[in-house]
DNA sequence: GCCAACGTTGGC
DNA sequence: GCCAACGTTGGC
């Protein structure tokens, strides 16, 4: 059982829209870094902190789990798509993807709030220049990420 | 819109 | 393998 964040943007996929689905496939990963996370280290059950970037109040804005393996992300075989990926082939896809499953929507833990709490301090998502899409999160950040959602004052 | 930080590409 | 140029991310 491992932890991650996610980061979506509102845009693309809220937090309203993950839960509005039974789950969905979380197309569109184009580095290798976040791309490895996916096929090598996650698992259904996983949990996951649903994060929304590049928008008005970045932030955590639910929990959600992952719901399958990592399998072929289809949106690079499609020309029409901004995610193709003409260097790719359907014999030996370079992208993939996992579903994820939303469970509930919470209220927003800003990015601020969360740079404000030391216990987070070496939390990926807030290190400088951090740019990653999907970071592990260590189980003590996950809980004290919980709690803070609960509104209990960081220790 | 700005820009710092990072990742990728491609010539050599 | 180096590294400059370019592209992207994402907070502000």
């Amino acid at each position: 059982m491992a932890y991650w964040l996610m980061k979506s943007e509102p845009d693309e996929v809220s937090i309203d829209d993950a839960l509005a689905a039974s789950s969905i496939p979380w197309f569109g990963v184009r580095n290798y870094q976040a791309r490895n996370f996916m096929r090598d280290r996650m698992q259904p059950g996983d949990g996951v902190l649903f994060y929304h970037s590049s928008c008005d109040q970045p932030g955590i804005a639910g929990l959600a789990e992952v719901a399958s393996s990592a399998y072929p992300d289809h949106t690079q075989f499609d020309p029409a798509s901004k995610y193709f990926d003409p260097k790719s082939s359907a014999e030996s896809p370079r992208w993939m993807m996992v579903d994820v499953r939303a469970l509930r929507k919470t209220r927003l833990l800003s990015l601020a709030e969360l740079r404000a709490c030391p216990a987070l301090s070496d939390m990926l998502v807030l290190q400088k220049g951090s740019r990653l899409s999907i970071t592990p999160v260590g189980v003590a950040e996950w809980r004290q990420v919980l709690a803070l959602l609960e509104g209990k004052k960081s220790p």
